[in-house]
DNA sequence: TTGATTTGGTTTCTTAATGCAACCTTTTCC
DNA sequence: GGAAAAGGTTGCATTAAGAAACCAAATCAA
């Protein structure tokens, strides 16, 4: 029995679940986000079992969120980078930590801040074209067809 | 061989993929929001198999995530229902929506609108205290004491 | 040039998770 | 009371995850 595809959903978060979805993945980039290029660092950093960093890089590779790039020396073939799909997956990546210590307190042993002026970094929100900030409660998901559909409560 | 815990990697973001990070959380969650609450509407909305319906239910339960309430009619004897702390997770969602949208196009049947005019939201980013947007590449990662550590490329 | 070392990766095996179908229990409607 | 519906459990087959051992290419030290 395979595992369900998410890509045939009709829905984009299926479609981005079935890409960086799994327990893994979403960490690694939050790791190649802090710098780490080179299997081992990713395997030190994570504590991830070797043949699972393989199938993990080489899906992301796949799916165009990381490059992998010759960069021999001694022994070290390859560096994975973030492309600009994966470097895009910041907002996701803040809103998920920020979301975890609104709600779990901070577990993290670091900090992000603002490179330039060193203080923290405003809480990443919903807003509508005019800038104001909008709630799940402030939204409405209509179809292609532009009739509403059911909504949260 | 138990699946590794993220809640003690000293993360912040592996402690909140140890609560929603598996392959149909956020799309349970996602569907809430949509306004889905009776098990069969999720299962229907969702495809996904009642024993793992179930488990996921469960768990987001047992985080907070979503609360289950008696609304017995006909049978029906639990609604889950959105907390303040599920709620919240509406910025990942919409980021993660939007990420797919921007780099696998729009595979979604429904669209995301301000609900009192109509219009479609802006894209989430992340901003520092000035309210000015920041990229991966402006921010530095600082550990606890103050020390900056190594930043992506 | 030889050999140890490092990096990235594969293989093997055990355990856990997933998907599907069938069955069970309680409640409501008629 | 009986059918139906909602929510859930159980059993089984398949797949993924985790850990350790093994491998191959490139590099460095001698």
């Amino acid at each position: 029995m395979t595992r369900k595809r998410f890509d045939d959903l009709g829905c984009s978060v299926a479609c981005a679940l079935n890409e960086v979805g799994d327990w893994w993945s979403l960490l690694v980039i939050k790791q190649a986000m802090l710098g780490t290029r080179r299997f081992v660092d990713f395997q030190h950093g994570l504590g991830i079992a070797k043949n699972i960093l393989c199938d993990r890089l080489a899906r992301l590779v796949d799916n165009g969120v990381l490059a992998r790039v010759n960069a021999g020396e001694h022994g070290t073939r390859y560096e994975y980078r973030l492309t600009d799909k994966g470097r895009d997956l910041f907002t996701v990546v803040v809103a998920l930590r920020q979301w975890s210590e609104r709600w779990n307190g901070n577990r993290d042993d670091m900090q992000l801040v603002d490179r330039v002026t060193g203080a923290s970094i405003a809480p990443v929100v919903v807003r509508n074209a005019e800038g104001e900030t909008l709630t799940v409660r402030d939204v409405s998901f209509v179809g292609k067809d532009g009739q509403p559909l059911e909504r949260a409560g």
